[in-house]
DNA sequence: CCGATTTGCGTACACCGTACGCACGACTGT
DNA sequence: ACAGTCGTGCGTACGGTGTACGCAAATCGG
């Protein structure tokens, strides 16, 4: 109604919804986004929307691929390290622009197309640097729980500021510092020098791209073979 | 009134409210877990529970602090890299138990006491064991990342056997296996040998385990102040 | 210009968390 | 044994949620 009153307003589209999804989550939280809010925000009403998206599930589908798209996509046969090392960082910082989008990330039913061409990469990347397939399954696994582990802690953990951190954490631990001394440290110690996650996630990604070159190493020699030069000729 | 008509039926309680809430949410899912569900379960009135739990969040909180109970605590003097190994397949069972935990395991603003013994034994575990401040702090978000990560997307991918797998995959990259091929593989491969979680996660544990013990050695000759010996003196 | 198809959306239903306040049972002091 | 107090159960109600259904208006194809 509000619509078509008004002359002939923008059209509503399923891009549009998507994107206008994306932006009420970013800003208000995942919670403020119910299909009543949404449509608000469009300008049109509730029913409006499943013209265009089926149901809230496949909205939500729809929204994580977008945030699949926004990650970096390593070179295959590029130098497997740095282009992990890219990839990961990028990661985070996706998924720490769409905090909503973590717990949602491998609940897909069916992955979309930014999804499968990520994963794909990812792996191909992988098995291109020499890789054996079983190892390469290994390594990408232990990225992506590391990846996901760390922005799921970083973004449910209610810290704004290091310094409102610290002080809420004394609060909490409170009187009882005697009863968890080392958890009394990390408050006290954290507190004084405030914590930089960016810094945190590097140093726990290199630790485990170093890691994932040694196993490399080990497994040189083995097989060879890549679904490219197996399939592909 | 059901209640209270047949005669005396066992009091509602805090402990028993939280005790079925588990059930419940094990059972049924983490959306089957509503106040009235919970009280159906219990053979009350919604609102009684209120009598109980305060709200809802509270009630998940201390849910959360039960499934911290069912962690290992590793020993504070141990051996570090085996006390935290099996701090960390407890962890992955526990948290496979409930899967609904994951997302609510650091929301809590508050940690419970399960909660905070945990986090500070296993932080007293690698202080004790000669970790600089500030490596142990990065030991343990690596730890904690990988675990929560790993059963995150454990727990999200609507996997229940490996064939269920392999066959959903395949209609999932379907026709696409040429534009997709390392996806191809990994399907391909993986429903040929089955996947095994356990064994899974337990090589990228084994394999971060290794990098701190390496990063310990680096870091050895530096500080050697812990918690204990310098607050308890 | 007219019929067909797509799009917008008003109404309605079943669910959710929970504020409020009443009533009953179980304890306490005499 | 009885009265007063208090903790407990819970009925009702309100404002939110996702979405099924079907009508009307706009747009498109001929």
């Amino acid at each position: 109604m509000a619509q078509r009153s008004r002359g002939k307003a923008i059209r509503l589209t399923r891009a549009r919804v998507v994107e206008e999804a994306i932006r009420l989550a970013d800003a208000g939280g995942f919670d403020s986004l119910s299909m009543r809010n949404l449509a608000d925000e469009l300008g049109t009403a509730p029913m409006s929307l499943y013209r265009h998206v089926g149901n809230k599930d496949e909205l939500l589908d729809e929204m994580v691929d977008v945030v699949f798209g926004e990650m970096y996509v390593p070179v295959v046969g590029g130098a497997w390290k740095s282009e992990l090392r890219k990839r990961g960082t990028s990661a985070r910082a996706a998924l720490n622009r769409h905090p909503w989008a973590i717990g949602l990330m491998e609940s897909s039913k069916s992955p979309g197309p930014a999804s499968a061409e990520h994963h794909n990469a990812t792996m191909g990347c992988l098995r291109e640097a020499g890789f054996p397939f079983k190892d390469a399954v290994h390594a990408y696994n232990l990225l992506d729980a590391y990846t996901y582990g760390f922005a799921l802690q970083e973004n449910t953990i209610p810290f704004d500021t290091p310094e409102e951190s610290a002080e809420m954490a004394k609060v909490t631990v409170g009187e009882r510092g005697d009863e968890f001394p080392y958890l009394a440290e990390v408050v006290v110690e954290l507190g004084k020098s405030g914590y930089d996650y960016t810094e945190e996630f590097e140093f726990g990604l290199d630790v485990i791209l170093d890691a994932l070159e040694r196993l490399k190493k080990r497994a040189s020699g083995s097989e060879r073979k890549t679904a490219l030069t197996t399939s592909g000729g």
